[in-house]
DNA sequence: CCCCATGATTACCA
DNA sequence: TGGTAATCATGGGG
């Protein structure tokens, strides 16, 4: 809009270099003046800038503009107090500290910290790279709203500067013929930044609930149940029924479960939640389980000559606080086909019962046989002790020749 | 499509 | 806080 300088009074000069003769009403004829307005239209702008320029000239222009200054004063008065911003702003701070805690706000970072992910989320199934599918997919969702956040962030507060640099140029234009105080400019650019922020918070909204509905699908996804691999579950199975006696892996021996199996400690924690209760519960259904990994674990060890096994038992520390009275892989499933054993021959399982509970347990873990496995006696026995956790006789034996289980355990 | 197995969630408890 | 018990909701076999 600023065109450069132009010579010295190229036009004629305006109107008015007389005072008008007292005859005529006060005040120029306004249709004149409607006039002139009407021609700046026709105007050429080098005309329209020597007019400018006569007019900052003009000897009644400093009076003026003081006139003017004079009613502006009155008038501003009653302009300001027209605050914008009230309210919105602590939903800006919430929309601002979401993006923050979701990661938006923050430039990009690379190679997220692989343990924090593990440890936090509750990963689905048992396939770890099943997990990495579906959150680097969620990465790259995530990445592709932060990008186009910030691009348009960028745009948007490019626009905003070039709009509030012309405004400004054109208040300091304008201030050369109305007064236009500082606080004026000040406030115009407010109001500018006011209005550039209420789109900027619009694109958060919208950015946040981009990232809420991401979330919410990537998190539904989680929640879908998925079946751990056969890995995962042979390495629980392995140490539950090897631990009968007291089913409580500690946390390091959930770790390296985890670990082993390529789920998550919680998910260890949840397996061994779901399957005490589901043993306890309903033994008869896990007979045939029990005894399949029990006899694993038998021969395993006797393979191994006694030793702790490596593989297939988790170490749990001896030394471990949660597991005060650990027992050798060897000794649980030697224990869980002797009570296998000795309830086929003395349903009642006296001898066994005293010796068994002399191990203390952190909790009673006392599996209770259902009644609708319909052994009166045996639930009897469940309620006192641990031995009642043996399958019940009657539910015929399991796959396999139970005699020569037992003789392998028990060599 | 039905039914069962099973991983996850929730409320409650000691 | 970790465990139990109940329940939800999905996967998958028939």
């Amino acid at each position: 809009m600023e065109s450069p300088p132009r010579p010295q009074r190229p036009a004629p000069p305006p109107p008015a270099p007389r005072r008008p003769p007292p005859g005529p009403p006060p005040g120029p004829d306004t249709g004149e003046v409607l006039q002139q307005i009407m021609a700046i239209t026709d105007q050429s702008l080098e005309e329209a800038q020597a007019r400018k320029h006569a007019l900052n000239c003009h000897r009644m222009k400093p009076a003026l503009f003081s006139v003017l200054c004079e009613i502006k004063e009155k008038t501003v008065l009653g302009i300001h107090g027209i605050q914008e911003e009230g309210p919105s702003n602590a939903q800006l701070m919430r929309l601002d500290n979401m993006l923050l805690a979701e990661g938006v706000s923050r430039p990009e970072r690379r190679g997220r910290g692989g343990s924090a992910a593990a440890a936090n989320t509750a990963t689905p199934g048992g396939c770890p790279n099943d997990n990495s599918l579906e959150h680097s997919d969620y990465r790259a969702k995530l990445s592709q709203i932060r990008q186009i956040y910030h691009s348009e962030l960028e745009k948007y507060e490019q626009a905003c500067r070039e709009f509030t640099t012309h405004v400004t140029n054109l208040l300091q234009e304008q201030s050369r013929m109305r007064p236009v105080s500082p606080k004026e400019i000040e406030r115009m650019v407010g109001v500018i930044h006011g209005k550039f922020n209420a789109i900027q918070m619009q694109l958060k909204q919208s950015t946040c609930e981009a990232v809420m509905t991401l979330r919410s699908r990537f998190l539904d996804a989680r929640r879908k149940r998925r079946n751990f691999s056969k890995q995962a579950t042979e390495v629980l199975n392995e140490y539950f029924y090897s631990h009968l006696s007291n089913p409580y892996p500690s946390e390091e021996a959930k770790e390296e479960l985890a670990r082993k199996g390529g789920i998550t400690v919680s998910q260890v924690s949840n397996w061994f939640g779901n399957k005490r209760i589901r043993y306890k519960k309903n033994m008869g259904k896990f007979q045939e389980e029990a005894t399949i990994y029990t006899t694993k674990m038998a021969v395993d060890t006797t393979k191994v000559g006694g030793l702790r096994s490596q593989a297939s038992c988790p170490s749990t520390p001896s030394s471990g606080s949660s597991d005060p009275f650990p027992l050798t892989s060897a000794g649980d499933a030697l224990i869980t086909l002797q009570t296998l054993a000795s309830l086929r021959r003395t349903p009642a399982g006296g001898s066994l019962r005293s010796q068994v509970s002399l191990k203390p347990r952190a909790r009673s873990w006392r599996p209770r046989i259902e009644s609708h496995v319909g052994l009166p006696s045996l639930s009897l026995q469940a309620k006192s002790g641990w031995q009642g956790a043996a399958p019940p006789a009657s539910t015929a034996s399991p796959a396999g020749d139970p005699g020569s289980v037992h003789s392998d355990a028990s060599n």
